[in-house]
RNA sequence: GGGAGAGUUCCCGAGUGGCCAAAGGGGGCAGACUGUAAAUCUGUUGUCAGUGACUUCGGUGGUUCGAAUCCACCCUCUCCCA
């Protein structure tokens, strides 16, 4: 199967500029494409993962893929589909991100001679001359356009600043920037980016008359049609000390049975074929599918070590078993004796008050006995030979006295 | 620059002097049911404490026995006119 009739079966492609080209294009291994991610934070989410392994599915079908560090736009902030503006950062936080983003991706990309390249536009945008950039790419940009634009839509109404609407303009600039002085001529991105991607081949076509090409990447949407990688409003990062592996795994595990099937095509590396056959699996067999998903993202990202680990511990938990690879926290003497300490110590509970509502509630167990009294207190022998404490079913730690 | 309005707890959104830690919804958490799913139902959702104390309603001062609610100034945002 041809590298881009695969991307189709999985359902990755979501808007193509000139489909025939590009086909043609990828398939040859001819495209050198781009990837803006901009360092917003200091750790890859779940979200990034999605492109990062669209490149490496390129990478491997012979194209050279420019991941692009947004150093320069994120002093901006892309204000698609955005309903507000975003926390402005500091030169010192950008390029600290920006370096994070730099040792996860060479996790998964190799990088080097004829192989991925990695470029960060603080190094031409910062440079930029304002009256010279009016000059030489405003004039291209038609406001009219831009204000029609998908993307700037809820800020339509809310209100969007100049300093933001200029986002569109920067990025088109990174395209063009790249498609001269590096031959880039494909962009890939969000689907959310589809309107500053075009702004980018316009861009191109006007100054300097050649064709480039964009490709959206289909955003990864649960049933109910929210972005996955998030829960609770909180990002599921790639950095294991942002997110533990095993909490990594537990997301993926956890899935919605109707996005099982699509989270493996889209994320995972696995045969289409293999995966089309698990289509036929219902009801409490789904959850083979939802195991065989957590583990293979968790492989990817943490390693295969860890992803047995995080297996290991999971079904220790939730099936028969001993829970020796639960996650350990150690304490001291004074970190007190009496659950309702230990609970918020280990950060199963926020406040004293949440950890006394867990147990009223019968959420909260020690050693897989159910706790009711919330002044119970352990003694020291049990401590040190450690105790399992539990907060519903799938929160746990082991806490150990030193 | 002129005029109008708004800022409430994680989010949306009630609340116009004490009965407000603040309705309602969403979300979150826990329980029941299950398949570590979904849907549904129940409870819960500021902090500390055995029911009482403390901190909260953009900011700072003020009026009052008492303010999220009144006054002054400030900050931010939205809308209309330029």
């Amino acid at each position: 199967m041809e590298i881009y009739e695969e991307l189709v079966r999985r359902g990755l492609i979501a808007q193509v500029t000139n489909e025939e080209e590009i086909k043609k294009m990828i398939n040859a291994g001819k495209a050198k494409f781009y990837i803006g991610f901009d360092c917003t934070a200091d750790s890859l989410t779940a979200g990034h993962f999605m492109a990062l392994t669209l490149m490496k599915r390129l990478q491997m079908a012979g194209n050279q893929p420019i991941a692009l560090i947004g150093g320069g736009t994120t002093l901006i902030g892309d204000p698609s589909g955005r309903t507000d503006m975003r926390k402005m950062l500091t030169r010192a936080d950008i390029d600290h991100n920006a370096e994070c983003f730099r040792r996860q991706m060479e996790k998964f990309i190799e990088f080097g001679p004829d192989k991925a390249i990695m470029v960060n536009n603080a190094d031409w945008l910062l440079d930029l001359n304002y009256i010279e950039l009016l000059r030489e790419v405003g004039a291209c940009f038609s406001v009219n356009n831009m204000l029609r634009a998908e993307c700037y839509k809820q800020r339509m109404e809310k209100g969007l600043t100049f300093f933001e609407f200029n986002y569109m303009i920067m990025q088109s600039y990174d395209f063009y920037y790249l498609f001269q002085h590096y031959d880039c001529n494909m962009e890939f991105g969000g689907d959310d980016q589809w309107s500053n991607m075009l702004g980018g081949t316009e861009l191109i076509r006007k100054k300097l008359g050649k064709d480039a090409h964009a490709m959206t990447i289909t955003l990864l949407t649960d049933s109910q049609g929210k972005k996955m990688g998030k829960t609770a409003g909180n990002a599921v990062w790639l950095d294991p000390n942002k997110t533990s592996p095993y909490d990594f795994y537990q997301y993926w595990r956890n899935v919605d049975d109707a996005d099982v099937i699509k989270c493996l095509m889209m994320l995972t590396f696995l045969p289409v074929e293999e995966i089309e056959a698990m289509k036929t699996w219902e009801g409490s067999e789904l959850n083979r599918a939802k195991e065989i998903l957590a583990f293979e993202l968790t492989k990817m990202v943490h390693g295969e070590n860890e992803a047995t680990r995080a297996q290991e511990s999971a079904r220790a938990l939730f099936g028969a078993g001993s829970a020796d690879s639960a996650p350990t926290v150690e304490i001291t003497s004074e970190d007190g004796a009496d659950v309702v300490s230990l609970l918020v110590r280990t950060g199963l509970c926020s406040s004293r008050g949440d950890a006394r509502r867990n147990i009223q509630q019968g959420g909260v167990t020690a050693n897989d006995v159910k706790v009711t009294d919330p002044e119970k207190a352990f003694s020291e022998d049990e401590l040190r030979a450690g105790v399992l404490l539990k907060r519903g079913k799938k929160n746990f730690f082991k806490v150990i006295l030193k």
